[in-house]
DNA sequence: CTCATTGCCGAACTGTGTACGGCGATCTTA
DNA sequence: TAAGATCGCCGTACACAGTTCGGCAATGAG
């Protein structure tokens, strides 16, 4: 066993540097994407199949525009409870959300922190009726985002 | 014109089961992909392409697990300002962070709300004295995730 | 020193991405 | 109402890329 920077995940830097061409495009041919790291094809296969295989890379997905979805309203609602929400169930009903599109027990001052995405404030409004029926939500803050300068993928680099 | 519920985009139904299935599994077939919708290869591929073209799926990427990356402490900033820090030098000074995922303007009591991963929370308060370096930035608070329910893409359905 | 393991590579095969032409329906316009 | 244009859908064919296989060299263990 070597020494390791944080915990033994074995990953070399050209793992990373896979990983971080296939965020910037994972619909980019194995021959591109082996050429970026100075690997052969079939050696970038081996490599992407391992982190897959591994658990590190958990699925290839689309990004899509928000507002296009009718989502284009972003806030953060931290939520005070008045009861145990550690519970899977609390997961679950805050799941049914289709407008909750995180959701973190936190420590300090409040209990639960959701990212939610509306198509209007109102629409917000809406949301957060519903989450009232969240069994143990006592009060509500909302945090709306008026612009956002980025949203990026986790970086691979230290 | 038809009516639209939120604002015209066009998009139909078949569209928003297509960027479902493509944010579930960006890797499958075209073949499968048709299948999933009910429509020849052809006409999912060719709805496909018009979504990037509009700019609707801005681009395929994949997900990794921020612990592998040393990314297994989520904190969310809050950020008072004694300056205006809504032009753009304040973004790119927040992306040099690499720590930082998130960073938006947001409206009430704060002035900035960043997302930010770090190995450990010594990492955090490392993460915290970089952004007292970001001109403007009189006074943070710390939110730290103890766990995470779920984390998902943008969710189609209405 | 020998063996096992690991990562890398080239090449062949198979499946899929991609482009093309044609068809029918819908909407527009005269 | 009729004619034209536009749009979405489909089947087909070809080239490209994904995937697998066997072999090679380097590393580490016994």
């Amino acid at each position: 066993m070597r020494l390791s920077q944080q915990m033994e995940y074995g990953m070399d830097d050209i793992d990373r540097r896979l990983i971080a061409e296939l965020q910037r495009d994972a619909s980019a041919s194995y021959a591109t994407l082996a050429a970026a790291v100075g690997l052969s094809t079939a050696s970038a296969h081996d490599r992407v199949r391992k982190l897959k295989e591994r658990g590190i890379i958990r699925r290839t997905t689309v990004e899509v525009d928000p507002a296009a979805l009718g989502r284009g309203v972003l806030s953060y609602v931290l939520i005070d409870a008045n009861a145990w929400m550690g519970d899977a169930s609390t997961g679950d009903a805050l799941a049914a959300l289709p407008e909750v599109e995180e959701a973190h027990i936190i420590a300090g001052a409040g209990t639960l922190l959701v990212k939610v995405r509306t198509a209007t404030t109102q629409d917000l409004q809406g949301v957060l009726r519903r989450l009232y029926e969240v069994p143990g939500v006592a009060s509500t803050q909302s945090i709306v985002v008026l612009e956002t300068f980025f949203e990026r993928p986790v970086s691979p680099t230290a």
